[in-house]
DNA sequence: TGGAAAACGGGTGTTTTGCCCGATTTTGTA
DNA sequence: TACAAAATCGGGCAAAACACCCGTTTTCCA
């Protein structure tokens, strides 16, 4: 990789954090913000748009589509470099997200020199993970309970926090522009693979693995 | 209140935010930062100690202590005056902090302008409530579960809570002694009160009103 | 580039749901 | 005590959802 302009697209639900990230990333020489989205929707238009060296994302998108957006957006540029930059600390979803194509994965709880690493880091094709989410998966991979919800596919994680938050299949086919009966056999899925037997077994399960908190589908 | 210099406290664990308010509190003219907290124990100290005119806080804080520490504060200075800016559109945490002593509530979905006239407003002695928050909290008292739970009748908040232990109706109808189709329909008539469309709906709702504990499906 | 895994979605018999109804049993209160 | 109102109980039935099967296409790596 080349040690030129790194052309950076930022997305983040919250305006006030896209101001953290200017005010931060401006002051590097050799970082450049060439747009902000605010949804997934959003990120995937300007991507194909900018076609920025780097894109900077958060996860809690307004469409709920984080790890969806990454597939979406790898689908379409398998070199790709993402960044996630998000308040989950959730070894899952870290690890979900790498799946579906990241290259890094840093926790907002780290200081912004961490994220400054990070960006050169995904830039030279090195994957960046930051400290607590390795530390997170290491307990989680030795010791975890969330064994199972390891063998769900990126599709069907994405689904699951779909379902858990109360929407219909009809909902989520039209958010990932799939058939209903493909929603409804891949939650069946989901659910022999957790073994569990209904829908309210599932939520709990959920919720005690942090796939969402409780009071996330409170509007 | 006096149109002077607002000095400002800002609490919130992520750095990257707090630059963002930085980048925005700092173009205004009357505005100061005069201290900045990551965590509720280090904002009450630093509040002690700075006395500052206005305090900013997220309430997702790793000793997760918002709410409390708003109270601590407010023991401490009845006369504080606290602005919330949170992700969190819940309208019950909003009137826990309302009542801690908060004096405006604004959710990070919100422009930045939206928090600069809430700054003011504050200052001025004005309660402060994002539009969306608003809402969410006339939906929630005017046709909200808060009173549609108490319209339940004994057995159907019996009934409740053996569903969202995840029971199937068959176990429900041994544990009660009575049909399973009457546990169905009264588990219908149940959704129907609370106006939810499915389980995980009322998973979650059971769970924010507090008929289950989320503690209880933890493990 | 070939083979495995994942994603997608049709088909179909079985359950469950949504909503109706009437029959009993409390319950509150005049 | 009387008696209406509310709560409880459960049958019926069409519509919807589910559980499970299957084959096809797409994607992903080695």
């Amino acid at each position: 990789m080349n040690n030129r302009q790194i052309n950076i697209l930022l997305v983040d639900d919250h305006a006030i954090v896209r101001e953290g990230y200017r005010a931060l990333l401006e002051k590097q020489p050799n970082m450049n913000i060439v747009a902000e989205a605010s949804s997934g929707e959003e990120a995937y238009f300007l991507f194909k748009q900018y076609r920025p060296n780097l894109l900077i994302m958060d996860l809690s998108l307004p469409d709920q589509s984080g790890i969806e957006t990454i597939s979406r957006i790898k689908k379409y540029e398998p070199a790709a470099n993402i960044l996630v930059f998000t308040m989950h600390q959730n070894p899952l979803i870290a690890s979900k997200a790498i799946q579906a194509g990241a290259r890094g994965y840093i926790t907002k709880n780290n200081l912004p020199a961490v994220l400054i690493q990070a960006i050169y880091d995904v830039h030279c094709g090195v994957m960046a993970l930051s400290q607590d989410i390795e530390k997170a998966i290491a307990l989680d991979s030795v010791a975890g309970p969330a064994v199972a919800i390891k063998e769900l596919t990126v599709r069907e994680f994405e689904i699951l926090r779909l379902v858990v938050t109360a929407k219909s299949a009809a909902e989520i086919a039209e958010i990932l522009n799939i058939s209903p009966k493909t929603v409804a056999n891949c939650h069946y899925l989901i659910k022999r693979k957790l073994g569990v037997s209904n829908d309210i077994e599932l939520t709990h399960l959920a919720i005690k693995m942090q796939v969402i908190d409780p009071g996330e589908c409170l509007q």
